[in-house]
DNA sequence: GTCTATAGTGCGATAGAC
DNA sequence: GTCTATCGCACTATAGAC
């Protein structure tokens, strides 16, 4: 018989996104978490730096798709046909490792708190930096390669609440697709 | 004679400014700004929601700019033309009202900031979604204009950081047209 | 695991301006 | 009298130091 459950990091995890969904962010303290997940506070915060990480754990997983795809894209591709390859590998990714229901669960909860969307944005604009690095290890040009990390990350970040809106039954990577098409509309007009 | 010396915002503003440069943000507590300002901590959050907010005060003086570009953009031309167009009269506006070694000393002190890094990439995902919904007012499809306003605000953040990067001499309207050709470029390759 | 600094909030009291 | 800016104090929660 152990000391103590293990799995601490899980329970506090689940603990939190129960207690976010049925009172908010704010109105839950860390004391509230971690005494729902049976460990004291000084345990949460071994776990998790502070009390937004417990919804941001495995964030790396989607930069590391990313930055992949970006390396194993076939030499010659054009920077926005990298791009192209990026998203559809990332989000198919994505796809195969979180549910719809459950990415929309979180989803509503950082939306409903503007310290969450900082920190969600901040995890966007990191992924943006290392896809534009990516692409200039490729050789891309600085600017051009900046101007590409940004792009990809606002075809993700669009498509993927679009994913999770309400009612919508279309795969990630084909409105990621729909959204890189209306991109080049765009920029061609 | 007043009770107190008048202007306790723009006092806090400059303390702020000063003891961030000199000893950082995160080892500068309110008590602190407070005390160089000559009034209480409780009165510091009565002018600022919270210590990010005083380097933040003016920022919707470049949101309502873009905004009013967009509204105020011929009729009839195309998106992208709107979003250049925009970028010229804020650029422009920015460049009047902000001194480039003023704005690089902000720029320093954000961004050896994790948090006012945050707070900054906020303040420019509100840029995007206004010009999005300015962009929806004039008629354009909801999907472009989102992207459209977040391709605006990826010219201007890499145009703003060129613009304050050191030995940097160019018009900031100058760097933001360059990267719009080279967003023209990246695209329709 | 305990202790402490700091951020941020709530509320009543106060002193001037109008 | 009202309005507004400040003070002063008590309080909670986060987060880091020890």
């Amino acid at each position: 018989m152990a000391r103590w459950a293990p799995g601490a990091a899980a329970r506090l995890h689940e603990a939190a996104l129960r207690l976010f969904a049925e009172r908010g962010f704010e109105t839950t303290s860390v004391a509230d978490i971690a005494a729902a997940a049976g460990v004291t506070e000084r345990t949460f915060f071994r776990h998790y730096a502070d009390k937004r990480e417990v919804l941001f754990g495995g964030e790396d997983v989607l930069l590391t798709a990313f930055v992949g795809a970006v390396q194993g894209a076939p030499a010659g591709a054009s920077d926005l046909a990298i791009v192209a390859h990026a998203l559809d590998a990332a989000g198919g990714e994505l796809q195969r490792i979180r549910e719809r229901e459950q990415a929309r669960v979180r989803g509503a909860i950082v939306a409903a708190n503007v310290a969450l969307r900082e920190r969600e944005q901040l995890k966007m604009t990191r992924i943006a930096a290392a896809v534009a690095e990516a692409l200039r290890a490729r050789g891309t040009a600085p600017e051009a390669a900046d101007l590409a990390g940004d792009l990809l990350v606002s075809v993700f970040s669009n498509a993927f609440a679009r994913w999770i809106a309400p009612g919508e039954t279309r795969d990630l990577t084909a409105i990621q697709t729909e959204l890189l098409d209306a991109l080049r509309a765009l920029v061609a007009a």
